[in-house]
Formats: C-alpha cells, sequence, structure tokens
DNA sequence: AACACTATTGACCAAGTGGGTCAATAGGAT
DNA sequence: ATCCTATTGACCCACTTGGTCAATAGTGTT
C-alpha cells in the first residue's frame, strides 16, 4: 500500500516522516496542517498525496511504522534475561537515544497520541494503543531482580523515581540539541552524565 | 485597563482565565481559537471582545496576572529563611498544589509560553520572561545548606532529581485528577505519598 | 530524436475557521 | 418610563484547510 512512498531513497522518507510527525506532535491531528508538513520536508503538496491517499491514512502510516521501529529496535537490542533494573533500563536508554538521533520527534509524536481528542482518530488509536502499549510494559517488567534493594525500600516508587529522573535528563539534552544547533552534542559526555545519575540512584536503593 | 473584566464575580472571571489558558496552552498563541474559548467559558463571543480589546492583550493580561498570582503566593508562603533544601522544596510543591486547584491550566500554559512560536508575540514574551524567572530562581538557590549532604554526593545532580521526581509525581497527580472526573482527588493522600518520595530522597542524599 | 512512463509541481477548489464588529436585546436601577 | 450597562450572536472578509489535476520535468529505451 505505500510500497511507492517506501521505494523512495531514505532521506526524503526521513524528511517527509519527521515533518509530519512533528506537525502531529504540535498541533493534534485536527489542527496539523498538511501544507506546513509540505514545506518542512521541501515537497510539493501533490506529491505527498501522491503518496498517502489522505491525511488519516499519514496519520496511521506514521503510528503503525513507528511502533514497529520501536518494537524491533527493543527486540534487538534490550537483553529480556538481564534481571538487573539498572542494566535493563540503561539499555532502553540507549534505544531512546539510538531512535532520537534518526527520528527527533518520534517520542514527541508518541507523547501527543496520548492526548489526541480528535474524533477523527481517537477511537482507532484507541484501540490500536492498547495491545502493543500492555505487551511492552508486561515484558519490562519482567522478572526484575528486587532482592537487591535495601530492605525498607519502596521499589514502586524506586522505579518511578529513576524512570521521572531519566525522563527529566532526556529532556533536558533534548533542550540542550535544539538550542545548540545541530548534532553538535557530545554523546559520550550525555552518556557519562546519564550514568553518573544512575549510580546515585544505585548507591541510593541497592544494598 | 481591564477594570471592567475585574469587577466580575470571580466564578465568571475564572472561568474564563481557565478556559483562555487551556486554549493557549493546548494550541499556541496563533491556532488558538476564541471561539473555543467562549464556547468553554460559556460567554458571548461579543463578551470577550467587551473586556480585551483584542486576542493579544488577552494574552498578556494572563501573562501578567498569572505571574503575579505565582509571585505573591511564593512570597506569602514559602520562608525564605529556611536553609534545608527538602523543606523548601516542599513548601513550593505545596504552593503549586494550591494554585493548581484554582488554575488548573496554570503550569500548562506557563510551560507553553516557553515553547511559544509565533512571531506576533515571541518578541514581547522574551523581554517579560526574562527578568521574572532569573529573579526568581536566585532567590531559590538563595541560601540552601548544603552541609546536610553526604560526602561526595553532587548536589547539583541531588538537586536535579529531587525537582524531576517532584514533576514527574505532580504530572502523574494530574492525569489522575483528569481522568477520575472532578476534584474526587484525595489531597491528603497525594501530599502523604509526596513525602513517602521525599523521605526517600532525604536518606539516599543527606548524611 | 522520438517516445514512453513516472515523479513532481503548484495553481486551484469548495468548505470551513479565524479574529473582530455591531445593532439589537435583556436586566436592573432609579 | 427612562437610562445605562451587560450580553448576545449573526455577520464580515481574509485566510487556511484537505484534496485535485492538468501540466511539466526527468529518465531511460529505442
Amino acid at each position: 500500500m505505500f510500497a511507492k512512498f517506501l521505494s523512495l531513497d531514505k532521506e526524503k522518507q526521513d524528511r517527509i516522516i519527521n515533518a509530519a510527525m512533528k506537525e502531529f506532535a504540535q498541533k493534534g491531528y485536527d489542527k496539523a496542517s498538511t501544507n506546513e508538513m509540505v514545506k518542512e520536508a521541501g515537497i510539493s503538496k501533490g506529491l505527498l498525496f501522491h503518496y498517502f491517499q489522505n491525511k488519516k491514512q499519514l496519520y496511521f502510516f506514521l503510528y503503525d511504522h513507528m511502533t514497529q521501529l520501536l518494537v524491533e529496535q527493543i527486540e534487538e537490542k534490550v537483553d529480556k534475561e538481564e534481571r538487573d533494573l539498572f542494566i535493563r533500563v540503561r539499555q532502553m536508554a540507549l534505544v531512546k537515544l539510538e531512535i532520537f538521533q534518526m527520528y527527533p520527534e518520534l517520542f514527541n509524536f508518541a507523547k501527543s497520541i496520548f492526548m489526541e481528542t480528535s474524533a477523527e482518530v481517537i477511537h482507532e488509536v484507541g484501540q490500536r494503543g492498547k495491545e502493543l502499549l500492555e505487551s511492552y510494559f508486561k515484558d519490562f517488567k519482567g522478572d526484575i531482580d528486587f532482592s537487591k534493594f535495601k530492605k525498607g525500600i519502596d521499589v514502586h516508587k524506586a522505579f518511578n523515581i529513576i524512570a521521572w529522573t531519566l525522563e527529566g535528563f532526556g529532556f533536558q539534552q533534548q533542550k540542550k540539541v535544539q538550542s545548540l544547533s545541530i548534532e553538535n552534542l557530545d554523546i559520550e559526555e550525555a552518556l557519562k552524565e546519564m550514568d553518573e545519575y544512575l549510580d546515585m540512584l544505585r548507591n541510593a536503593f541497592y544494598e
């Protein structure tokens, strides 16, 4: 169904994907403008509608395509046998970083889907989202080794603190990239800093 | 200049303020629709433009009015002599909670201002924002007692972890309020939970 | 050169929405 | 009755929307 689009050279594909995700993420389905997308992607209006029948089809193409990418990457790069929470969390962060470098708008797009209120798409979004996200989180909770935690620590709360810290750190880095122009963010440096945060939390929560 | 508006009964004022902040926060200045605002507030289009000359004036009224409220409340309820980081942070959280109960959209509105890109308002926003936010954060960093921290702890990072945890927790509670209908959130319960998070972090970082 | 075939453009369309206006009405006070 | 203000919502025109389509550019084959 998207054979024409998928046979484009990858660079152009990605330009279109990123432009569309950015617009949908910022404005929501209804207010997102296909005009803005084509301007940002540097293609003509006609071309976008040559590849995708209409706005809705484009939206769900992005949804499915990006979901697939996410699942693939997690499957490939996260070791499901690893039982240490911090190592698992770190692996997830690496996956996120890698994807972010290719599709900087993907996570904003994903977040925006949760907040979507448009009557046009909300039903179908609801349907597709359920299964996937559930299986994804069940996988993750899988079998973490909680015996390493100090006695008396509420592991659920500890997990939240770790997640929120990573989220906050990620957001901070994202803003840094946006302000300091293009990809001259020192990734090594950022990872080192992230590890320092994780070390602090490991010392705080592990025996 | 806004005498007419300010002499309205407070309930109606707040309905209008909340509706406008919500719309601006969700869509950004340009795409925010005054039609949506009046629909949400339950007033007529004409009335809104009876109180405010135009959209821009409304926007900056909200900006100034909410800034003032925030500063007042912090001035009143945060003890500047208190040198313990956790106590100070908790006081700030209480201020935030109180404001949130009256203006649930205020913090979303504030966040949206930072991301505003509209040519119409961006310059003036930039100008007003600077002074205020700077003085606000200088005040806060004021003179916290860092001697209570464990040796070897990076206090800057510790502060970030605390801030991100509070942010994450706050966001979680906000979502809970939105989904579980109106104000039947148990505030006592929420505060207790927040204190448990703060206790965990105090144990982690203090000697 | 001539032809075929696809990729790509952008002017164009009808429908809808935007901010803002204003004559008309409702309500209350005197 | 009269005056004054608060409030309404139909209306205006400019602009944007998703989507179309005839025309053009580009590429390869003969």
